[in-house]
DNA sequence: CATATCATGTAAGAGGTTACATGATTAC
DNA sequence: GTAATCATGTAACCTCTTACATGATATG
């Protein structure tokens, strides 16, 4: 018996109990899983899942269920689960994480060969435009009649998705003005 | 002598020897230095830059010099850390990192007790309300006469901060209606 | 039967956070 | 003299990433 109160969740492992509660799944299951519904704004590895579905499992949030085909092992949530979970969940969500490399690089650019931040620039407003584009589609999917019913919570994300990259490429239109550049 | 070739620099280690190149300075002048000119978009402590510069010291990046009073322990950018240095500027910035426990909450609302949402959600804008006035002001103090010259590229990054945080409220006025609350 | 996909996991290390310990110097 | 701040660093731990190892099952 390990850990009696349990330790406090992580907004990792608390996002898997979270999808757990729409049933069991396996550590295989849970990355697809994850990658779908919060990927766009929270990363996690396989390694990292299977890690923390045996840290819970020690501490009873959740339960291997019968090995189905495949060493198919499904976790299903338990009650302690779900009382970590909704402890967590109503906890108020810690600040945004962000890094952003290109404000790095800019910071530093006046050591920077001349050419080359225009290019990197360039690579990156590339990135950001194709993620917009990516956002839009599933929004536009999303809202289409016969879009399968899906919780607003993922329309609100998609949304800030959306405005999120178009800030982001309009601060791109103005940088040339405001570095100077030509 | 350790590392003939240096391991390939983080991006934290870089912006210190990056922050070194205006002159030598101790690890508690880097982690007031690092706060000042990229904490809003960049984080680490006093432990990691600590780590950090017994680590470059170590591979030759930095040199300590004469220690002054009261333990200070300059260390210098040599050479080979002007080399490593322009090495990684050079490179392409990686994706930007970000993780927001905000959507994590939003993702699984569902779940919440009804009312707690709203509450989350108030406080939440307040705090990037708070942020954006902060972006703001310090722009305005730079683009004043007689403001002290200035990089570009610490305007550049003051412009990505307000026109992120005045998207994400954008956002957050919007949410209700997304959301379908009162 | 070969290849792709499903599914498990381990190992090793990098990067990051929090908390603590220690002492010098400056300002009141 | 005492409190604040400067300045060093260590210890412990957590989280995250990358790479590897292993084998079952389905698809062509």
């Amino acid at each position: 018996m390990a850990a009696v109160n349990g330790r406090p969740l992580n907004a990792t492992a608390a996002s898997l109990l979270g999808l757990l509660l729409d049933g069991p799944m396996t550590g295989w299951d849970l990355v697809a899983a994850a990658q779908r519904r919060i990927g766009d704004f929270w990363t996690l590895t396989q390694s990292q899942v299977y890690r923390e579905l045996a840290t819970m499992a020690a501490d009873g949030l959740v339960e291997v269920g019968p090995p189905g085909p495949r060493e198919r092992k499904p976790h299903a949530i338990t009650d302690r689960g779900r009382e970590a979970f909704a402890r967590w969940l109503d906890a108020e969500p810690a600040p945004d994480q962000v890094r952003i490399p290109l404000l790095l690089t800019l910071a530093f650019a006046p050591h920077l060969p001349p050419g080359r931040l225009a290019e990197v620039i360039a690579a990156q407003r590339a990135g950001h435009a194709r993620r917009l584009e990516g956002y839009r589609a599933a929004r536009e999917q999303l809202r289409a009649p016969g879009a399968p019913a899906v919780g607003a919570g993922r329309l609100a994300t998609l949304e800030y998705g959306v405005r999120h990259e178009q800030a982001v490429l309009d601060w791109f239109d103005e940088l040339p003005a405001i570095l100077g550049l030509p």
